[in-house]
DNA sequence: CGCGCGGATCGAATCGATTCGACCCCGTGG
DNA sequence: CCACGGGGTCGAATCGATTCGATCCGCGCG
């Protein structure tokens, strides 16, 4: 009644443990004519195949990859950044014959999966720094980790600890995107953020975010605005990227008494938030307001309208996670990477209203 | 050098490795004391708990049940559908600390992944039916197979196989959502369908998909507007649903020589898609055309229109998927699970032009 | 004072495979 | 004719934990 083992097949085929190894395995010399018979045997019994648990513990690996998705995974899917990078993660991985054990995690809470289940390596979506409490439990383990979007520094805590980062120039990005704008005669900006990752005290206008953010992405984003020389006259902190935080936000910068001539969301969601939220209020984008995105996703929706934005190479950044995780694995060291982003000028952006 | 493994914790401490297992274990009567030195000598080695590969040989689970989408990733990721489904599913397993590997599969091949990871159960998100090979490669291994968006029947090749379908009732979803728009008046249709499942001879309008498509959400669907008494004048099988291909569909549709008065697309992508092209030919929603879709999910970019559609608890099917993974794991039987739908009115439908 | 009971600890078997070294046998070359 | 070599097979150790049954010890009760 119980699942036949490979001694089971080897007693059946008359041949010893080890010899019907070989026979699966194909490492080490056998005679094929035994092969068959231990094949034979294996299609008599119905035996599928080695036992991955036994392979697995014999070999100390276990094929698997966790994948850790920073807040609430509903999010994540709903968000095309996640998806496309998951995405390239996730054909990196299968390439190298990995599985991709999905990992949801709310914020502040390491989940049992991450103390307990056997991985090879790990990639964190949105580490929130050296002191994140899931990279700390995984390090502990000694499961080499690779950061995606966020910052994992050296921290006395995890001596030689195997981790990596992965990510883009997102400071550069909007750097590059407020000179486009400031080219254009802009001066006075709107910013709608990405949320801080600050515990949830939502909403409170700071400007401040560029060095207070604990999410590093969005800290280095607004920094990028700052390179660029430009101090915003409003600041709005968003719960999360999603089209309707962004037309809230729109809403609160645009309704304001003389509105800034330029809007810049640190994301490409909250950004067509931002141009519906024009819409609604009867003004023109581009002539009455320029709205500039980040990241260069495919909004089919936003027609006619095209938005102005920054791409970065979503799918790229999956795989190259997926394959430094692979070479953190194998116990080689693996180096930073920082992809290049570029600008995408679309339709959402032109010269300020004269008054 | 290498990690630390109970029996160094226990030569540490000073106790045997039975009793250092029951240190973690908390199985079996230990002395608080002993329980103590034992952690402690676990601290003074940095050793972070037991292996889970040895755990998972001696218990013989592994902790892991597969996800296999059917489809590239890329896509099932795009879908909303998919996602929020995959979120339910999730949730469940999560609750029962069970792991969710994520398996990717091209149409018609078996990733390696499905032949050789270890996992407890699998559930396989649009299963083509009782041959489907991935399906019957799990099977054969003897894994518990939970089908969704499909079916699985009873196959001589697979005797005693512990299989299970959660689904929902498209056939009557259809139905109710024709008869309301045969209740405003409408008796020429266009339908914008799903794939059927054939391999790739796309984009051939065929109006025997409600008996031949394999897809069965497709068939079924399908086969609810014929319930409804409805003979749709034209067809168009769509490669995927997304809005790009409900707008391509849509135009195809919409610029016949005296179209349909009303177009059902069987998913509300599509459905959008096919508002969209509405909009691009000048014609009104639903003054001119009325549209309707399947799924119920969040457009708010379709603003100010709303889809009238047919809701599908999502989250609830990945939530019963989850928890037939779990009790077929465990080895008890699982019923077949089919969960309502309802009529969702939204704005794009109304009666049909008087010509 | 001795016996019995129960809580704590320990030894050894077990899960299912891989792999190293030993061994056997047969063929070839000296 | 013998020695050597190599292909093929086998036995046993190993991976890291859990668990069953046995043992040991101390305490309470008769």
């Amino acid at each position: 009644m119980t699942r036949p083992t490979l001694a089971d097949v080897a007693a059946e085929a008359g041949v010893s443990v080890s010899t019907a190894s070989l026979a699966f395995s194909g490492a080490g010399p056998i005679a094929s004519a035994t092969r068959d018979r231990v094949l034979a045997a294996a299609a008599r019994l119905s035996y599928a195949g080695p036992n991955p648990l036994g392979q697995q513990l014999r070999s100390g690996r276990s094929g698997i990859v966790g994948v850790v998705v920073g807040d609430r995974l509903r999010r994540s899917f709903r968000d095309p950044v996640s998806t496309q990078m998951l995405d390239g993660l996730a054909q990196a991985l299968s390439e190298q014959n990995l599985g991709l054990l999905l990992v949801p995690s709310e914020a502040g809470e390491v989940p049992p999966l991450v103390q307990h289940t056997a991985m090879d390596a790990a990639v964190v979506v949105l580490a929130n720094g050296p002191d994140d409490d899931v990279v700390l439990a995984l390090t502990r383990r000694g499961i080499p980790v690779v950061s995606i979007e966020g910052e994992i520094g050296d921290d006395p805590r995890r001596p030689g600890a195997a981790t990596t980062n992965v990510g883009i120039d997102d400071r550069g990005g909007t750097a590059l995107l407020v000179r486009e704008l400031l080219g254009l005669g802009h001066r006075r900006f709107g910013v709608v953020a990405l949320p801080y990752g600050h515990d949830r005290r939502l909403g409170a206008p700071d400007v401040d975010g560029e060095v207070s953010a604990r999410y590093a992405h969005t800290r280095r984003r607004l920094a990028g605005i700052a390179d660029a020389g430009v101090v915003p006259e409003v600041v709005v902190e968003t719960p999360a990227s999603l089209v309707e935080h962004g037309r809230s936000a729109g809403h609160q910068i645009l309704s304001r008494p003389d509105p800034p001539t330029a809007v810049v969301a640190l994301s490409d969601l909250l950004a067509s938030g931002v141009v519906l939220a024009a819409r609604e209020l009867g003004l023109r984008v581009p002539e009455d307001v320029s709205v500039a995105g980040f990241d260069g996703i495919d909004l089919p929706w936003l027609a006619p309208d095209v938005l102005t934005t920054v791409h970065q190479p979503l799918a790229d950044k999956g795989r190259l996670a997926g394959e430094a995780a692979v070479e953190l694995a194998a116990g080689r060291p693996v180096d930073e990477v920082v992809l290049p982003v570029d600008l995408q000028p679309g339709t959402t952006t032109g010269p300020p209203p004269r008054r």
